[in-house]
DNA sequence: TTGTACGCGTTATCAA
DNA sequence: TTGATAACGCGTACAA
């Protein structure tokens, strides 16, 4: 599969211009310079000239890592999620490049793979300072450990999940809230067996969701069935193997909220085999607006969260704090995400 | 839709441990800590033991500027793209950033947002020093931009297109071959009029799979008609007009090729609104292997680039070179797509 | 208005 | 086996 072209040599690198460099050729100190490229005091006129014209010729840029010592930060993020092909994630990642770009401040990506293990280890990053602070999403991590790491002094944010310590800002949504409402409407639709997928049993997404699930039954007076409950660990293929499982423990439910779109992937996927048509014999409901969901037939509900806002604003914010350094004010955001009933739950539609 | 939680105070932050600390609470020179943390020479076992409960008990960890300042690299990489939305860079950028993180590079996020601009603006990162290398995914730049800086020392790399330029490792796919192979089989279908649709008439990928196109044209001793082709920017909504352009020019062609899968999601919308049937009344075929075209219906055939392998074989190669210091071997290499054939151009197909 | 001198934290060199 | 010292490149008191 792969052929080889050909090989080369590489040029010996020639060591850059130093500010040192720039002082002698336009005959003035490394003081100066540096007050040119800075503003940070007075310069005469004709130094100011021969400096700017030094650096041009010479094409001096200052050395990021001597600034970063010097400054004794990097401005710079980590930003850690479990699996950057995810859509969920890349669009976040997108919201926190963006701003963060804005606001001269670089993105470290890592992907975690869904190990606790790599995310735990991403987190050196910010001990031996190779980042200012990190931006964990939907992290696996334990409120404890996030906050005994903020204790210790790292800059922490959380996208998608709600901590109570007073240095991690966090941009959320309300998981309860949403997930009553996408099964407050598959009721509305005449379901009265409904069942559930949660991802991972302990994912603060996944059991809000459930919070919100068993919520809607009891607001429609529907009983709680425990055997409609599976997990699919947040993937396509889990999806598929739990939708198999609840069918052969019950035939009756007629409709799956799912606890993110890429189970309710599988949930069709199993469906097809099966020669169930959704929704006339299933409705299906998730979460995270997977843009694949547009594009199934019939599309996808789900629930739509501001991914790209979430990201923005929590990259705003945590700069924010980096910069206002001693006490900066930090704060919790709740955003809230909008059901968009498609055509896997609602006849009539697409 | 935001609402606002609560504003706190953020502690100051206390000061890491330097070596010295380290050294002090030990009772060694900062020299014998760094020959114990970087086993770079003789350390008796008595100090080893006092260093390393030191280390320990001020959770001391070597300040990641200063060694990039000692040592002038950063053990970064960059990666320029543009858009980490569209899955085909996301799953580059995965390979990428496995790979380096398995030789202790870390990675730098850089989304161009389909500007030459931004992309421009992103080769300070290299200038700087922020990062040691650039990897390059079907940029906008120009070869000579490219080559220059190279030529200035900068250690670049491509994805997706070929330079030749002896200080740049390049992995990239066979366009040319791929595309006729693909156009080759629509003309198998029985197709005499096939549409080709561009996305920025000056990129490579957009060329070369015209040239595959017009190869396979020639083969079959097609004739090839400038009416049926268009450029739609690779973007669905860029496809979806581009092929409403097309229909006005002509209805008797019956099949398209899209140079990336985004169009060919704009002509399946396209065709929807217009009710032409898919593959019956328009046979589709795309390029990339985008996740959504998966689950469209019919599945769209499409040019299946291995886009893992390409990101992990780049980086390595630039890494080793980055490594290897004045001499490295570096290497071009053409990497082989397979054709995915699917329901959006054989019948019989789902 | 300018230059000198020092320190940011680390590591390599050299002498002991 | 160890420690003092000198860079790496930059910015900033402070002195002139």
């Amino acid at each position: 599969m792969v052929r080889e072209r050909k090989g080369c040599l590489v040029p010996p690198r020639k060591p850059d211009a130093t500010i040192l460099d720039v002082a002698r050729t336009a005959g003035v100190s490394a003081a100066t310079v540096s007050r040119v490229l800075n503003g940070s005091g007075p310069v005469s006129p004709s130094a100011r000239g021969r400096v700017e014209e030094a650096v041009e010729r010479l094409r001096y840029m200052p050395n990021a890592s001597a600034k970063s010592l010097r400054h004794l930060k990097t401005s710079t993020l980590a930003v850690i999620v479990s699996d950057i092909l995810v859509s969920y994630y890349a669009e976040i990642v997108k919201g926190i490049e963006n701003t963060a770009g804005a606001l001269r401040y670089k993105i470290l990506i890592c992907d975690a793979q869904n190990q606790r293990e790599k995310e735990a280890d991403y987190m050196t990053l910010a001990m031996d300072r190779t980042v200012d602070g990190i931006i964990l999403i939907a992290p696996m991590l334990g409120d404890a450990e996030l906050a005994a790491y903020a204790d210790r002094g790292y800059a922490l944010g959380l996208i998608g999940r709600r901590i109570d310590h007073p240095a991690i800002p966090c941009v959320y949504t309300d998981n309860v809230g949403a997930a009553t409402e996408a099964v407050a409407h598959l009721i509305g639709q005449g379901h009265e067996q409904i069942a559930f997928l949660s991802g991972f049993a302990d994912a603060t997404d996944s059991y809000e969701r459930l919070e919100g699930y068993m919520k809607a039954l009891r607001q429609a007076s529907l009983p709680f069935r425990p055997e409609l409950i599976d997990s699919g660990g947040f993937s396509e293929s889990g999806g598929y193997e739990a939708f198999l499982r609840l069918r052969e423990r019950s035939q009756s439910f007629t409709a799956v909220f799912a606890a993110n779109d890429e189970m309710a992937l599988g949930i069709y996927r199993a469906c097809a085999e099966l020669g169930i048509p959704i929704p006339a014999g299933m409705a299906v409901v998730g979460v995270d607006n997977n843009r694949v969901g547009k594009y199934v037939a019939p599309a996808l509900s789900t629930i739509d969260p501001p991914k790209h806002a979430m990201g923005a604003l929590l990259a705003e914010k945590l700069i924010d704090q980096l910069g206002e350094g001693r006490h900066a004010a930090t704060r919790c955001f709740e955003v809230s995400s909008r059901l968009l009933v498609r055509g896997s739950s609602a006849s009539g539609l697409t």
